[in-house]
RNA sequence: GGCGCCAUCGUCUAGUGGCCUAGGACACAGGGCUUUCAUCCCUGUAAUCAUGGGUUCGAAUCCCAUUGGCGUCACCA
């Protein structure tokens, strides 16, 4: 009998700050197994974290989905059945099974207070008896009154046997054994009504029926933590897969100080969204026939949950360049590559015109790992000390051939006069031109410029 | 430190007991093409499969230990 379940499966990211190129990682894992099976991508904004949350963050990741072409099927944009989407708007729910375990036993009161220093202090030890001797309140009836006592010091934690095991499975790894004592009894709700993580996942993934759940690997202590509170809520709980955490170069959790994590910054750099992807699904799994270059549907039709591979790989930046450069020189239409470079360069005028130049948009095409580069190719920028008499000797020169006879071959003609006249090589030309000593084709570049506009370059 | 995960060229990886004196890609080096720089093509350097023990006729592949790396031990996710 085949599994009728639906696939339904989710990423969970918080508004804390830019978009993560780690949950884009996320994104298209879970992104690709839901398309591959018919089933729904759903985004679940987890802002219980009213001290970290940043105004304008969900909608950020949102347009990076977008820009990736990995647009949800339900979120807070797009609510579907299982609403809401928004930890914050799920606040009763929480109370509600927070109550349940509080009821059968799995959970407690437990005081908690703010010292002088404004450190959270437990007063508790893991005692509650204790914990009420100290209160200055005594605990609340229920959750209900806990949550709607104001200055309220008091939190939800959940209870832990001691002593024993517990065995976890995860889908990439295998069986893991835990022993109870190293689950650390977790906060559920804090004394502002607001869920952790773990209680709001825990309640969330089951009410919204996620059938798989793929997250990252720094995930995987508390799995057994999980695995408890949905024991204690009679749920079953669904097939879990950790997947490896992207890595600095020196093996350490991919983060801002060691490499770019900031999604904006690939798309301001001139990253190919497409290609990001290309290379992000290379990280932790391989093609079945070695491809290295494919397009997000193959790798939909390709991908299997069993050949992610448990290694944490380095972002290697320069691969990627590597690979948004091949992405731009074959994946991409004469056509294609304008528009992309037209939108990219949408508040910089002084490309445009290069850009609509069909000559010279063929001859930055293979020289270009991003579209940041191309500007890079047909700006002037000086680098090299020019000899401006010599450039007006030059000038003088080109200046001499007509308006039909302004091609290449003539160009290059004049050139070679010059070179051997002057005694100089062609960086020395290059430098005139571009303030570079290397560049696109002179000659051909010249040619697509027209004589005008070259003679006039060589004036500035 | 406790607990857990991981371990093939610098990096991403192929490899699931014999096809491996370990294959591909990036990077790097050299060469070809060429009017600079690229693209493209060819060649090369690079892993005693972390180390040490087993199991087996046979191990990168299975087992154990060690070492190393990483993760996690919050009213953050």
């Amino acid at each position: 009998m085949a599994d009728t379940k639906k696939i339904r499966v989710r990423i969970a990211p918080s508004p804390t700050g830019f978009p993560h190129i780690g949950t884009i990682y996320q994104a298209l894992f879970n992104f690709a197994f839901a398309k591959k099976h018919k089933g729904k991508f759903i985004v679940r904004i987890e802002d219980t974290d009213r001290t970290r949350f940043v105004e304008g963050a969900e909608n950020a990741i949102f347009q990076a989905l977008d820009w990736f072409g990995l647009t949800e099927d339900e979120s807070p944009r797009f609510v579907g059945d299982y609403g809401p989407y928004r930890q914050s708007e799920r606040l009763d729910l929480y109370h509600k099974y927070a109550q349940v375990l509080i009821d059968e036993g799995h959970a407690e009161f437990v005081y908690y207070k703010k010292d002088e220093a404004g450190q959270k202090k437990d007063y508790s030890d893991g005692n509650n008896e204790k914990a009420q001797s100290v209160a200055d309140s005594k605990p609340p009836k229920n959750v209900q009154e806990m949550v709607e006592t104001e200055n309220n010091d008091w939190i939800v934690r959940m209870i832990v046997p001691k002593d024993e095991k517990i065995e976890v499975d995860d889908q990439i790894r295998g069986k893991i054994e835990f022993n109870t004592n190293e689950v650390n009894p977790q906060v559920l709700l804090k004394s502002d009504g607001f869920p952790t993580y773990h209680l709001g996942v825990v309640v969330d993934d089951h009410l919204m029926e996620i059938s798989h759940v793929l997250r990252a690997e720094e995930w995987l202590s508390s799995f057994p933590k999980h695995k408890l509170l949905y024991d204690y809520f009679g749920w079953e709980m669904p097939p879990v897969f950790h997947t490896a955490t992207l890595r600095n170069p020196d093996k350490s959790k991919l983060s801002k100080r060691h490499g770019h994590t900031n999604v904006e910054w690939y798309r301001l750099e001139g990253f190919l969204p497409e290609a990001i992807l290309n290379y992000l699904a290379l990280l932790g799994w391989s093609h079945p026939e070695e491809k290295e270059v494919f397009s997000l549907d193959e790798f939909i039709d390709k991908f299997d949950l069993k050949d992610i591979r448990p290694i944490p790989p380095v972002f290697d930046v320069v691969k990627l360049m590597w690979m948004n450069g091949l992405y731009i020189r074959e994946r991409l239409t004469l056509e294609e590559l304008r528009d992309r470079l037209l939108n990219f360069y949408s508040t910089l005028r002084e490309v445009e015109s290069y850009i609509n130049n069909d000559k010279v948009l063929e001859l930055t095409k293979t020289r270009m790992e991003t579209l940041g580069d191309f500007k890079k190719l047909v700006l002037w920028s000086p680098e090299e000390t020019v000899d401006t008499a010599l450039k007006a000797e030059l000038r003088d020169g080109l200046e001499k051939i007509s308006e039909n006879d302004w091609n290449k071959d003539v160009i290059f003609g004049n050139f070679k006069k010059f070179m051997e006249e002057k005694n100089v090589k062609m960086p020395v030309l290059y430098a005139m031109f571009t303030g570079r000593k290397h560049g696109l084709p002179l000659p051909d570049f010249m040619a697509a410029l027209g004589k005008k506009e070259s003679i006039e370059r060589l004036s500035l």
